[in-house]
DNA sequence: GGAACTCGCCAC
DNA sequence: AAACGTGGCGAGTTCC
């Protein structure tokens, strides 16, 4: 690549990144202090609730009788005890460090009903104490001010602290709603986030040049070709809500996984259980098709047996041998000779000029780059925006950024005039500024009402810029 | 009584 | 041969 950035280019995105969120960190972001405690004691009803409940069942007897008054139901050092000592099950997951496991997954393979009881106060507290408490213990006069920063993660991507911004729930309904509740404008204000769509992987086609994984973002569907490939299905329409699983499953459970350097053996395990809920759309389960077209086989319950898995695992090898030596080439070239590097030189250098240095694992290593880089293409653009905000004296402010997405609180007169900016800085001066962004950078926005909390957020076309 | 650890779980 | 990248944080636990 003969565009290089400097190490000076680097350490002026810091500077500057540095002031940037400094401003959005003194703005700070509106808080309803009142629906917070509120929430955090409805939660904790709920959660006593929940507590007497468990009480009657045989599980916590038997705890009771091992631990007496020192029971925490908050323990899963106790509750692992208890499952795989006491009760003598077989732990269907161990720990990293070879205990037996007590996460979500594990829990529920058991299949012990006041299991879900454990889940769901697991759930409440997780929103009550990561989320609702911490925003009432870090907020001044009904604003939490999150710290961005840019000198704790080796990729030189950006981190988020009191309180973490960047890990506020999104994708379960009930745990977005209550802790995006919480989130407010400045009166009179509107929350506009703008976030670049799939910017990993067009980072990933800046480096590699790879012409089909270039095609394929502009104009094709890999999650959906990957899924034909994977089920070996005639075709795939996402209108169809058992496909959209099984594509869902092809683009979760194949290609990002892949693309972080996971392996078949993984994939094929994850992809048994997107199977569980996709289907066809003449109705017939995905695992029945799949058994039909020799993939897997099952057992009568509808269960795939252990020479299913394997038949499957091998099936999945294929496909990935292919994804990597036909389909993206390209890639794999580029991981192969950039690894080398690394190897001969002991660093590698990222399009955005910061060097990566030190002890690094294959995966780790050759994702740097990818997820840096990627992240320095927000930072740049915040940073644009900034700039123009203070100009142009903008009532409008940045109030936080999540790793590929901005954040602005928005008076609502200065609406268009905003997102017009962001989609310029975004879109045309972020690629004419960076000339190694070979494939055009995409963004998309959502919008919440005037005072509105940021649960309520809606799709927001941005206005064209020419 | 605090530091350092594990585990689980939220985000990208 | 091995096999998923980057974080923060609450709670429990262990160590000193």
């Amino acid at each position: 690549m003969e565009i290089q950035a400097t190490t000076y280019d680097a350490y002026r995105l810091v500077h500057e990144g540095i002031l940037a969120f400094a401003r959005a960190e003194r703005h700070g972001i509106r808080v309803d202090v009142e629906y917070c405690k509120k929430k955090r004691a409805h939660l904790t009803r709920k959660v006593n609730h929940l507590y007497a409940k468990l009480r009657e069942t045989d599980l916590y007897k038997t705890w009771y009788k091992v631990y007496g008054n020192k029971l925490n139901t908050e323990s899963n050092h106790q509750l692992a005890y208890i499952l795989y000592t006491v009760m003598k099950m077989d732990p269907p997951k161990k720990t990293k460090s070879g205990k037996g496991s007590t996460d979500e997954e594990t829990l529920q393979q058991l299949n012990v009903p006041e299991l879900d009881k454990i889940l769901e106060i697991r759930k409440l507290l997780k929103i009550r104490d990561t989320y609702l408490n911490a925003f009432l213990k870090e907020q001044v006069h009904g604003y939490i001010h999150p710290f961005f920063n840019l000198h704790t993660v080796r990729t030189y991507r950006s981190s988020s602290d009191r309180p973490n911004f960047q890990n506020i729930p999104k994708r379960d309904e009930q745990a977005m709603k209550t802790s995006r509740r919480a989130i407010f404008p400045r009166p009179g204000h509107q929350i506009l986030a703008v976030d670049f769509s799939g910017i990993e992987v067009r980072i990933a086609c800046c480096y590699t040049e790879d012409e089909k994984l270039i095609y394929d973002t502009l104009h094709g569907d890999m999650h959906g070709d990957m899924a034909v490939e994977l089920f070996k299905l005639d075709s795939l329409n996402k209108k169809y809500p058992g496909e959209k699983n099984l594509r869902q499953g092809g683009k979760n459970g194949f290609v990002f996984p892949q693309f972080y350097g996971d392996y078949y053996g993984n994939c094929a395990l994850n992809l048994l259980e997107w199977a569980k809920i996709g289907s066809l759309r003449d109705g017939t389960p995905a695992l029945e098709h799949m058994q039909n077209k020799g993939l897997v086989t099952l057992t009568k319950d509808g269960k795939v047996t252990k020479k299913g898995i394997e038949k499957f695992t091998e099936h999945v090898k294929k496909i990935e041998e292919d994804f990597w030596n036909r389909r993206y080439k390209g890639y794999k070239k580029w991981k192969e000779k950039t690894w080398e590097e690394y190897q001969k030189k002991g660093y590698i250098k990222f399009l955005t000029g910061f060097t990566y240095k030190g002890v690094a694992r294959r995966n780790e290593l050759l994702n740097a780059p990818i997820q840096g880089t990627a992240f320095h293409s927000l930072l740049w653009c915040f940073i644009e925006v900034d700039k123009i905000a203070q100009e142009e004296e903008w009532d409008t402010a940045l109030c936080g950024q999540i790793h590929d997405e901005m954040l602005t609180d928005t008076n609502p007169d200065e609406l268009e005039r905003v997102a017009k900016t962001i989609q310029r800085v975004t879109c045309k001066d972020l690629p004419e500024a960076w000339p190694w962004w070979i494939i055009s950078p995409e963004v998309e926005a959502d919008l919440c009402p005037v005072d509105a909390s940021w649960n309520t957020k809606q799709e927001y076309k941005l206005p064209e810029v020419e």
